[in-house]
DNA sequence: TTAACCAGATTGGTTGACCAAAAGTAATAA
DNA sequence: TTATTACTTTTGGTCAACCAATCTGGTTAA
C-alpha cells in the first residue's frame, strides 16, 4: 500500500542527465538563450545534429518531445518553430490526457467552482489596477457579444480566466486554464445549452467585477458562487 | 486579446483522425479492450506493425506518444509493458511540465492548502468505510515511522493522498498528486526541515482523521488549516 | 537433480539513404 | 519593373537494414 510513494520520490531527484535529456536541454538553452521569439524557426535537423555531434534521430527524438510539451511546433516538410511557451505548453498535453482519462463530469465542474471560487477571492485582494481593466474588457465584450443574441461562450470563458489572472496565482492559472476548456467542449458537444436570459448573466459578471473592484473578498466569492448555482444545479440533478 | 480562446476551442473540436492518431487508439483499444492488466506486456513492435498494416516506425512513434502519456513503460532491448493507468498517466508528464514552467513556490504551496482544504471538507461528508480504513493506515504508518526518529515524508505524503482520496473526487485527486510530490522536492532539495516536533504533528493528523470520522466538514477543515500553520508562514515570511 | 552455460531467436534502438513537399532562386515574359 | 515560371536546394517524414542487449530453451557438467 505504501509502494506507490517510492517512485515519485526516486524519480524526481534524478539528478543525473541523460544523453537524451542533454540534447533537450541544448535545445532548450537555444531557444531561452538567443533571443528565439515565438514564431521563429529553429535550425534544420541536419544543422542541429551536426551542432551537438549527434545522429539526426536524436535530435529528432528531442524535437519530438519538444513539441509535446508544446515548446515547439514542427511543421512537415518545411522547418520547426518556437510556439508560445508558458501556459500554452501546458494545455495541449493536458487536455489529451484528459482525453485519455475521461474524468467523470461532475468532479471536473465541482473542481471549476472550488478552483475559481479560491481564485476570485484572492483576486480581489491582490487586484492590480491593470488586472481590472483586462477583466472589464472582457466583461464588456461578453456583454456586446451576448446582446446581438449570438453565443458568447468564448468571451464568457475569457472573462473567467482573466479573473484568475488577478488573482496572481500561476498554478491556479494554470488549472484553471486546463479544466475550464474541457467543460466547455463537454457542454458543446452535449448540446446543453442554458437558456438562462442575458442580462441575468450580464448582471452576475458585473457583480463579480464590482467585488473585486471593491476589493472584497467574501462578496466577490457570494457572486460568483451565485453565478455557478445553474452549473451546480445541473450536475447535482 | 481574444485570440487566444480560438486556439482551444477550434484544436478540441478536430475531430478527424489523422494516420498517426488511429495508431494510438488502435493500441489503446488493445490495451482497454483484452485485459492489459498493468505489467503486462504488449506484443512486439514488428508484431503490432504487422498487425496494423504499418510500418514500424508508425507504431514506434504511437508507442512513444503513449509512454509519452504514462501508459506504456518501455524496457530497452526487452519489449514494452502497459504500466499503471490512470493517475500515474497524468504524473509523469506534468512534472516535467512544472520542471519547465518553474512555478514559484508561493503558488504552489498556496493552491496545495486550497486543494486540500476542499478535498477534506468533502471527505468529511463523503468517506466510506473503506476509506476511513486506508487513512488510518496511513497514519498509523506514518507516527510508527516518526516515533523511531526517522524522516516519514513519505509517508506524511500518503497520508495526505488518502485523505484527498477520501473527498471522491478523480480531478482534484489527480491535481494533489501532482502538486504535493513537487513540494516535497522543493523543501527536500531546499534543505528545509520543519523542526517541529513528532508530537505535534501526529497530533494534527489524528485531529484531522477524527474530524472526518465524524463526519465533520467545518472540523476537519479547520483541523488541516491548523497542520499547514507552519507551512504558510514559511512561505509568507 | 540441479546449476551453469551456450547458441539462436527476439527485443527495442540506431543508422543512412531515399521521398515528396515546401522554400528559395534565377530566368523569362509581359 | 513586375509577375510568372521552371529549376534547385532544403526541409521533415519514412523506411529497411543492421546493432547490441536480452530472453529463451535446451544441453552439459557437477
Amino acid at each position: 500500500m505504501l509502494d506507490l510513494k517510492k517512485e515519485y520520490l526516486t524519480e524526481t531527484q534524478e539528478e543525473f542527465q541523460t544523453d537524451e535529456e542533454l540534447i533537450i536541454n541544448k535545445i532548450k538553452d537555444l531557444i531561452t538563450s538567443r533571443q528565439l521569439e515565438s514564431g521563429d524557426r529553429l535550425p534544420s535537423e541536419r544543422k542541429l545534429s551536426e551542432k551537438f555531434n549527434v545522429s539526426r534521430s536524436q535530435v529528432r527524438s528531442a524535437i519530438q518531445k519538444l513539441e509535446f510539451y508544446g515548446l515547439l511546433k514542427t511543421l512537415p516538410k518545411s522547418g520547426t518553430v518556437v510556439s508560445n511557451l508558458g501556459v500554452t505548453a501546458l494545455n495541449g498535453m493536458m487536455r489529451d490526457i484528459l482525453k485519455l482519462q475521461r474524468p467523470d463530469f461532475k468532479s471536473l465542474v465541482e473542481t471549476r467552482i472550488m478552483l475559481e471560487k479560491n481564485a476570485v477571492w484572492l483576486a480581489a485582494q491582490r487586484r492590480s489596477e491593470e488586472d481590472l481593466q483586462h477583466i472589464e474588457e472582457a466583461l464588456k465584450a461578453f456583454e456586446s457579444k451576448l446582446l446581438t443574441g449570438e453565443s458568447a461562450v468564448e468571451e464568457d470563458m475569457m472573462f473567467h480566466l482573466k479573473l484568475v489572472e488577478a488573482g496572481n496565482n500561476s498554478v491556479m492559472h494554470s488549472l484553471v486554464l486546463i479544466i475550464v476548456p474541457e467543460i466547455i467542449t463537454y457542454f458543446m458537444s452535449n448540446k446543453i445549452c442554458s437558456h438562462v436570459e442575458a442580462k441575468k448573466l450580464i448582471k452576475e459578471h458585473e457583480d463579480i467585477f464590482n467585488a473585486i473592484k471593491e476589493k472584497d473578498p467574501e462578496k466577490a466569492e457570494e457572486a460568483i458562487d451565485t453565478h455557478f448555482t445553474d452549473l451546480k444545479n445541473y450536475c447535482y440533478s
